[in-house]
DNA sequence: AAGTCCGTAA
DNA sequence: CAGGGTACGGACTT
């Protein structure tokens, strides 16, 4: 199997895998884990997983069985599964499936609640949330509950570990003719006309058929992918009124140019809703933002109405990871509406992953960034950790700052300017960007470096000129500030140096990778260096930055810069 | 009366 | 933890 005849992972009974990084299997080990299990540390040796609740259901939403799961496990083992262990994993997946919804009879206004066996119900009696919300036993197998609960209830049986499939169904909205545009002198209508991607087409199989009913789920694309062209297959496959949320103005305004560009909708029909415009047309795009924007601080939210103000078939859910908590609770009140997810980081700092799965619904697709890679969709990157030892002065302010402060101070080692300098020496005409995270430290590194630097007070039309002269090559550097991470018209460069970042977001680093990500010519290869300074708290927080991407399977390597200069 | 600029909140 | 984007209201212009 991998050479050693042992397999490169330990189990242990609490559920966590140590996967060893020398083995001759780990590669495979770790593409096969990606499907069970959650990526917790990934220090040079052993990288830690655990097997979660979320973890299974989501392998189990994708067709795992328990079975497979085992089977796996006891492949990659070095030695055989823990007593114990074998039997809870058959346990925790199957739970995924014994809890079912159905529309109650006639469409009334109760639905039901299907168990595979009268103690599980038992004991979802005696949980107090459920009673509140209405739950009642009618039948051994069966209870009903009120149908305007259905989210709270599947997110409560989440949170009590036994996810529910729906099958309640969805109302179709209002209909409405969205054709793909025709490609000039061909009358074929069809995905293909409009270039989709095989894995693209797979995603919106996928979301069609999951759960036996299918219509809703959250499909996980790199940056990059097309997630924007999967969301208009849905909504072309569905034929209805769509409202879509997004992240912010720009998005808006992409959504909008691709639904105009790809599809035969008129110009009328497409309206947006933020800020500066109130269009409600019978496809919206608005930004979360208005939904969750109060008159007043603790008033009610002034346009969560936006949801009712159409008869929306269909809710699709941009960047779902940043779903702001009051959507959320708007989201459990619209259950009967289809809802399509699309992310390329399916992870959230404040822990809510469970909620996405309840409510908007389970991961129906995910592409790994590797396997697109592979594919030559998006730029193979080598990832560097550049550790920069601080010099003596700011190795004494770092002593004796507070704890907190010390991040600070290690983000801002000045000694990372001369090792950004070298970085950029040795990639020769490279386009290259500077992203960080404090203005001041910027500002120094544009003017050692002497390149422009755009920061949240630049005005649009000066970014433009700099975007478009650094498109053109007219520029080759750029250092720039948080702006770059959710900016989509930030162009595109082949080597980025990570000089500073947020505590641990590991969304923040993904969505800086992907900056890198667009298809380069000649070679496809990509540089991301990150810069922190050795001996300091800073190391930590840059390890856990790059979990995501390790679990995508990236590899860091780590240099060490040399203090010279010292001296100086 | 309607459009544009700017500071502020959360 | 700092920084950035958004929505909005008030000031000012057309």
């Amino acid at each position: 199997m991998n050479g050693s005849g042992k397999g490169a992972c330990f189990i242990r009974k609490d559920r966590t895998i140590l996967l060893e990084c020398g083995h001759p299997g780990f590669e495979a080990a770790r593409t096969a884990l990606a499907d069970f299990a959650e990526l917790v540390k990934s220090p040079p040796a052993y990288h830690t997983y655990r097997i979660t609740h979320l973890s299974r259901w989501n392998a189990a939403a994708a067709g795992k069985t328990a079975q497979e799961i085992l089977a796996v496990l006891s492949l990659l083992s070095c030695c055989g599964i823990p007593a114990g262990l074998e039997e809870e994993v058959r346990q925790l997946v199957s739970r995924y499936g014994r809890l079912e919804l159905h529309s109650g009879a006639a469409g009334g206004s109760l639905m039901v609640l299907r168990a595979d066996n009268p103690g599980l119900l038992d004991e979802l009696a005696e949980q107090a949330a459920l009673q509140e919300l209405g739950l009642n036993r009618t039948a051994p197998l069966e209870c009903r509950c009120p149908a305007e609960q259905r989210g709270l209830l599947k997110q409560e049986l989440t949170r009590l570990g036994f996810p529910v499939l729906d099958y309640a169904g969805y109302r179709d909205g209002q209909a409405l003719n969205v054709p793909w545009k025709k490609a000039a002198g061909s009358g074929a209508v069809s995905g293909e006309s409009v270039g989709l991607r095989d894995y693209q087409e797979e995603a919106v199989r996928r979301f069609g058929g999951i759960g036996g009913s299918g219509g809703s789920g959250v499909v996980v694309l790199p940056c990059g992918a097309g997630k924007t062209l999967v969301g208009l297959a849905v909504l072309e496959s569905l034929q209805c009124e769509t409202l879509i949320l997004t992240s912010n103005a720009t998005s808006v305004a992409q959504w909008k140019a691709e639904l105009l560009k790809r599809t035969g909708l008129d110009e009328e029909a497409v309206g947006e809703y933020s800020g500066v415009k109130r269009e409600v047309r019978p496809i919206t795009v608005a930004t979360y933002q208005i939904l969750t924007h109060r008159r007043s601080k603790g008033g009610p939210f002034g346009h969560m109405n936006l949801f009712n103000e159409r008869n929306w078939g269909l809710i699709i859910y941009d960047e779902v990871h940043l779903l702001p908590a009051p959507v959320f609770r708007a989201t459990a009140d619209i259950q009967a509406t289809r809802r399509l997810g699309l992310t390329a980081t399916l992870v959230r700092e404040d822990g809510r992953e469970d909620d996405v799965f309840s409510l908007i619904g389970p991961k129906c697709y995910e592409l790994p960034w590797k396997v697109l890679e592979k594919q030559g969709w998006i730029a193979a990157v080598d990832c560097i950790e550049v550790v920069v030892p601080m010099g003596t002065d700011i190795r004494h302010r770092y002593m004796y700052a507070g704890a907190k402060e010390q991040f600070r101070v290690a983000a801002g080692n000045p000694a990372k300017a001369e090792a950004a300098a070298k970085i950029i020496a040795a990639h020769p005409g490279a386009a290259v960007l500077v992203i960080g995270q404090y203005l001041d430290q910027l500002e120094q590194l544009a003017a050692s470096l002497g390149a422009p630097l755009i920061t949240g007070k630049t005005s649009q039309q000066e970014r433009n000129g700099l975007y478009a002269a650094f498109n053109e090559g007219a520029i080759r550097l750029l250092v720039v500030s948080k702006v770059a991470n959710f900016a989509v018209n930030l162009p595109d460069a082949s080597v980025a140096i990570e000089v500073s970042g947020a505590y641990g977001s590991r969304q923040e680093e993904a969505q800086r990778l992907g900056r890198i990500l667009r298809p380069k010519p000649g070679e496809n290869k990509a540089y991301f260096y990150t810069l922190v300074s050795g001996d300091s708290r800073e190391q930590d927080f840059a390890l856990r930055r790059r979990l995501f991407l390790t679990e995508q399977g990236y590899d860091y390597a780590v240099q060490t810069v040399q203090p010279e200069g010292v001296s100086l």
